[in-house]
RNA sequence: CGGGGCGUGGCGCAGCUUGGUAGCGCGGGUGCUUUGGGAGCACUAGGUCGCAGGUUCGAAUCCUGUCGCCCCGACCA
């Protein structure tokens, strides 16, 4: 291609809008334009790059024997309705982008596709025989993003490669998954990316296993947290540590303790002199659901130590299954006694809580008092401990030593904290965390049978029974990827793409379009690269050297073959724009010899 | 949705405090010169200052409302 004919339109300065390196440089390298939040149009460059990628995840889909599809992406709401997931995805902060047709039908625009994928797996396998399959497709999805960012990071239109498994029994899930990792791993790592995988929540897909893929990169959203001998990486949403140990609080009965105001723990163990991990922290929480009113938790946790509100949505969801979707976990706040729960704003002294705390007494319509049950967790740094401080459920007023069994139950143990950088590793505790910061470019999940048996996708097994078919899906969102790559292959001239995915291998830059030894030299080098199957771009703008020498390092062709003085002498240069071998003149020949070689092709003659 | 910031030629910005009818750099076009790291000179096209009200003799500037975009949080490939 001719840079003459590319529509190139680069930008000297930053765009505005942009925040991050990748978003910034693939708006002045000209890869792309923003039409609206979350909303881009890939232009011809970076659609080279998409297709390039493409390429790679088809070839290791097909290794690992997936078949390639396409999925309708306007689906019909009772689908969904039938997954139970219809209204966590379009009321409340759902990522649904949905509809009513004129024959007022309620259709969403897929976000992804278990529920579609899933029918049609009901429709067509019946048989064990058919077993294990796999299919996958690359398309557009659509999210409507509660706040779209950094460009092609989080769209609300994008890119995804999404593959689901489908098998007789959970053994095979589990090969095929592990199959998919490894295929994962070569994807990752044939683009030319770092990638970790690491373990990850589940989110609204659901299911049992699941593995995220990080490229690890400053800008990343993510923190990962992993073991120095690589034996643990987890998202830190998921991960679990041991907590520093506590401070043995002094012998003694429980006794009550004045406090005043002093209702934060930072304030109580200045206070007093405790150390954070004597007391004990209580939180109380609403949880909101798609189809059941309300509901109190009430958390305790070791005082040093911090939530994780994934972990507690989970453990939340699992135990109010019936309450359907659960749409979010608030701090409670008194006048929500009122206006959720019908209770009274008065009951409950907040800033001095206790695990003791009892069920607010509500109000029935009938004004008869009723008590609510709290869904009452703790986390086993909490629950460990002998003795503790904690609130005494009168304002201005603390108990010390108190214990589980005697004060109140222990509630049911969960992990519920979040795990930190420098804490110890429950594999080996000599080991310590350590936190980067990643992007997540792919997911893979066991989904086992929710979808399955939501949507009554049945097989029959070996001994002739009917039973619902074993899944698991995998993503990769491949124009987050491709901004990924960026984001990890930049420096301050621009883009440096890695060679696989990079828009074109070489750009012949004619110095001088005047001289016409030099656009001689260059038309047949251009020729002959073509013929050698090389995607090459030939410069032959009438511009300045320099200004043609800047947009190929912005736009980050890997290879750059410089026609200029010496074309005279039929010598060019060659320069590796990754810095590896720098700047060398040489025969047209050679250097031509040594592109072809590098890329593992076939040279053509002139 | 809550918190912060910003809307001025295609892009990046100044002007707004203290109202007087719009400017700089880049980019575009034409010509001459230049020609190996975003050239110089000259000429030139292009903006009802997000939008709507209001105050005023007069509004980019002050007031009210509204819309849009970006950043921080919930969301995720």
């Amino acid at each position: 291609m001719r840079v003459s004919r590319l529509m190139l339109v680069t930008l000297r300065d930053d765009p505005a809008e942009a925040e991050i390196a990748s978003h910034k440089l693939l708006l002045r390298a000209g890869y792309m334009r923003r039409l609206a939040p979350g909303i881009f149009a890939y232009l011809p460059l970076l659609w080279r790059v998409l297709q390039k990628v493409s390429a790679i995840v088809r070839e290791e889909m097909a290794a690992v024997d997936a078949l390639e599809t396409l999925l309708p992406q306007l689906q019909p709401a009772d689908l969904w309705r039938r997954s139970g997931r219809w209204d966590g995805y379009t009321a409340g902060e759902g990522i649904m982008f949905h509809l009513v047709d004129r024959q007022e039908r309620s259709l969403g625009l897929g976000p992804t596709h278990e529920e579609v994928v899933t029918e049609l797996a009901a429709d067509l396998l019946r048989s064990y025989r058919q077993l294990p399959v796999c299919l996958y497709q690359i398309q557009t999805k659509f999210r409507d993003e509660i706040r779209p960012r950094f460009g092609l990071m989080r769209g609300r239109e994008f890119i995804m490669k999404d593959a689901y498994s489908f098998h007789a029994d959970e053994a095979c899930l589990q090969r095929t998954y592990a199959a998919m990792d490894r295929a994962y791993r070569r994807i990752f790592e044939r683009c030319g990316l770092r990638a970790v995988a690491v373990e990850a929540d589940s989110g609204a897909i659901g299911g049992s296993a699941s593995q995220e893929f990080m490229v690890t990169a400053e800008a990343g959203e993510d923190l990962i947290l992993a073991s120095p001998d690589g034996r643990y990486a987890a998202n830190q949403e998921r991960a679990v540590s041991l907590p520093a140990a506590s401070v043995p609080l002094e012998a003694g009965p429980c006794r009550s303790l004045a406090t005043p105001g002093q209702s934060s723990i930072e304030d109580l163990c200045t206070a007093h002199g405790f150390d954070p991990t004597q007391t004990l922290k209580v939180l109380l929480l609403l949880a909101r659901f798609a189809a059941a009113p309300p509901r109190g938790v009430l958390v305790c946790l070791r005082g040093d130590q911090q939530l994780n509100d994934v972990k507690l949505a989970n453990a939340v969801t699992a135990r109010c299954s019936d309450a359907g979707a659960l749409l979010e976990i608030v701090p409670l706040q008194a006048e929500h006694l009122a206006t959720d729960l019908s209770g009274d704003a008065g009951s409950v002294p907040f800033g001095f809580l206790g695990p003791h705390l009892e069920d607010p007494p509500l109000r029935n319509g009938d004004a008869r008092a009723v008590a609510v049950p709290l869904l009452r967790l703790v986390d086993a740094s909490a629950a460990e401990l002998e003795t503790f401080v904690c609130g005494a459920n009168r304002i201005d007023a603390h108990l010390v030593g108190a214990r589980w069994g005697e004060l109140c139950p222990l509630p049911e143990v969960v992990d519920l904290r979040a795990a930190q950088p420098g804490e110890r590793c429950l594999h080996d505790p000599s080991q310590r965390l350590e936190a980067a910061r990643g992007i997540e470019v792919g997911h893979i999940f066991q989904l086992g049978r929710k979808y399955s048996e939501a949507l009554e996708a049945r097989f029959t097994n070996e001994a002739g029974s009917d039973e619902a078919l074993w899944m698991g899906c995998y993503g990769i969102g491949v124009s987050r990827l491709a901004q990924a790559a960026v984001e990890q292959h930049h420096d301050a001239d621009g883009i440096r793409w890695p060679v696989a995915i990079a828009p074109y291998t070489v750009i012949i830059v004619i110095a001088s379009s005047q001289d016409a030894v030099q656009v001689a030299l260059a038309e047949q080098l251009y020729g002959r690269l073509l013929r050698a199957g090389i995607d090459v771009l030939l410069d032959d703008r009438p511009e300045r050297a320099g200004v043609k020498f800047k947009d190929a390092d912005l736009i980050g062709i890997p290879w750059r073959l410089v026609v200029g003085r010496a074309a005279g002498d039929g010598k060019v240069e060659l320069v590796d724009r990754s810095g590896g071998t720098g700047k060398r003149e040489l025969t047209a020949d050679a250097a031509l010899e040594e592109l072809v070689q590098s890329l593992g092709l076939q040279v053509a003659s002139p």
